[in-house]
DNA sequence: CTATTTGTTTATCC
DNA sequence: AGGATAAACAAATA
């Protein structure tokens, strides 16, 4: 479910422990969340440290603690962050539990595609592969002239495919991806070196626009978009575009295994 | 019981 | 080397 808005929006979930001390470390060792890194590293990584801040990057996000240590979270498909009142009992799909005096900062995930890291820093500074994330959408190093050089590189992609690719566009998921397609009146399946130069500026631009109008939107309170968005009618057959004067019935296929939504008429 | 899922990673081929 | 492609990963929900 979360992409760039959504992501922001759980990121600031946990922002009821800025400045607390973690008292306790829960941890479900057998889930997939600690392959890489083991539950007990975690526990001891964090425990007794203190919640400074935090920030995303597209769907990847970093929880700065004290001492240096840094938490990276992705939250998959389905992991979502939430802040649980001290007597709050996890459940079998909370991964991590940090606890504070005021209450309980839950990462909990039922399908586990979710990803954690811990690095422990003597720099002062964010760890190596938060530095060298490629630029956000709306970062002033997401130019034009980088933007063109990344999407012809890949000329036999479909846009939509290329527009989810993390290496190019942080934070575009399978919804915004669908909805910059839209905006553009451009076929989600046009191979990317089928777009003129003009049509490459407007990916530019409508990626930026969308992923401010996502942030806008959802990234605080996760309200629901407003219904001139291909969002609300994109996601159970039947919907119609909402383009004005349009109203024609959406198509869904499947392309390179995501569900894709189009109007015909408009994305002709 | 089957089909579906708003995301990445890995393997394989070219 | 790096692009293109599909499959794997896992579990809840409809």
């Amino acid at each position: 479910m979360p992409e760039l808005a959504e992501v922001e929006y759980f990121r600031k979930r946990w922002d009821p422990g800025l400045g607390s001390r973690i008292d306790r470390v829960l941890t479900n060792p057998k889930a997939r969340i600690y392959r890489d890194i083991p539950a007990v590293a975690v526990q001891r990584g964090l425990g007794g440290r203190k919640l400074l801040g935090s920030a995303t990057h597209g769907k990847q996000m970093l929880f700065e603690f004290s001492d240096g240590a840094w938490l990276g979270l992705h939250l998959g498909m389905t992991g979502k962050l939430v802040f649980e009142t001290p007597v709050y009992e996890p459940v079998k799909s909370d991964h991590l539990v940090l606890e504070t005096a005021d209450g309980k900062l839950v990462f909990s995930d039922y399908r586990m595609f979710g990803k954690l890291t811990l690095d422990l820093t003597d720099h002062g500074g964010p760890p190596r592969w938060w530095c060298d994330l490629p630029p956000r959408t709306l970062d002033k190093g997401f130019t034009k002239k980088a933007h063109t050089t990344f999407v012809r590189r890949f000329p036999k992609t479909p846009l939509k495919t290329l527009l989810l690719d993390q290496r190019g566009f942080p934070g575009i998921g399978n919804w915004m991806a669908d909805e910059i397609c839209w905006r553009l009146q451009i076929p989600p399946a046009t191979r990317s070196g089928e777009l003129t130069d003009k049509q490459l500026d407007a990916v530019w631009k409508i990626t930026r626009q969308v992923s401010r109008d996502a942030l806008r939107v959802i990234g605080d309170d996760w309200n629901t978009p407003p219904n001139s968005w291909l969002f609300n009618h994109r996601w159970k057959d039947g919907g119609n575009c909402p383009r004005r004067g349009c109203g024609t019935g959406l198509e869904r296929a499947d392309l390179r295994g995501r569900t894709t939504c189009w109007c015909p008429q408009c994305q002709a």
